[in-house]
DNA sequence: CATTGACACTCTGTAATTCAGAGTTATAGA
DNA sequence: TCTATAACTCTGAATTACAGAGTGTCAATG
């Protein structure tokens, strides 16, 4: 069967990662914002992320005060790709145009 | 920012209703056999699944022996719709064709 | 008819994950 | 200098995920 991520198949994650691959370098601050979500949880999932060198970071210290910069690494894209593609096979996402209006293709569900 | 159903968001539970939505009613033991899973981990699943009214379950005994029947739901199918409809606006997945090929959309990665 | 083996679950405890808030360091303003 | 605030980082509790042991039923065999 379809294996799907562990690391990226995590709701915050999942976010996070999207998040990072749209908009680019993004500070912690920018992160708890955006994703409003509690400065520990950030931090644990950021951890992960930088564990698997799915994301980099980038220190500044010494003008203002110190920030960090986290990046989305070419791993954590190709991590990424390879996530989106799990899930088009895994889900018919594609296919029913815009939005999936009549419901989920392949069954109706029968109640009987 | 969008939200995941935290429920649909988990590697199984994610191949498992994707499986029942496609292939209709299951045993317990296809389901085993088709995600590759443990009883007990299978077992505890379809019961957050029961919980929540994604999952439906049918029990027949008498003939041959006993065997449960699990089912998607109206609300499951429709949780699960909500959800493809979540990762779509979370992740760019339509508008590259079939399968990504060029990669990521919105950023080149610049590693500088 | 008792016994053995296999199937179909279900329960229980452990390991891993997730999360929030307390703690730490550093800057900016009064 | 003293206080407030921003930017993290650490710690521990609660939840979740998982595997294997346990329970009950049926079929086959002697």
């Amino acid at each position: 069967m379809e294996e799907l991520d562990p690391l990226l198949h995590q709701p915050l994650r999942t976010q996070l990662v999207a998040f990072l691959a749209g908009a680019g370098e993004q500070t912690f601050s920018d992160l708890k914002r955006q994703l409003a979500v509690s400065d520990g949880n950030l931090d644990a999932h950021l951890k992960k992320l930088l564990a698997a060198d799915y994301v980099a970071v980038r220190k500044e210290s010494g003008n203002g005060r110190p920030q960090s910069f986290f990046i989305l690494t070419p791993q954590g894209l190709a991590a990424l790709n390879d996530y989106v593609r799990a899930l088009q096979r895994l889900l018919p996402l594609a296919g029913s145009g815009d939005g999936l209006p009549g419901g989920f293709p392949g069954r109706t569900l029968a109640t009987d």
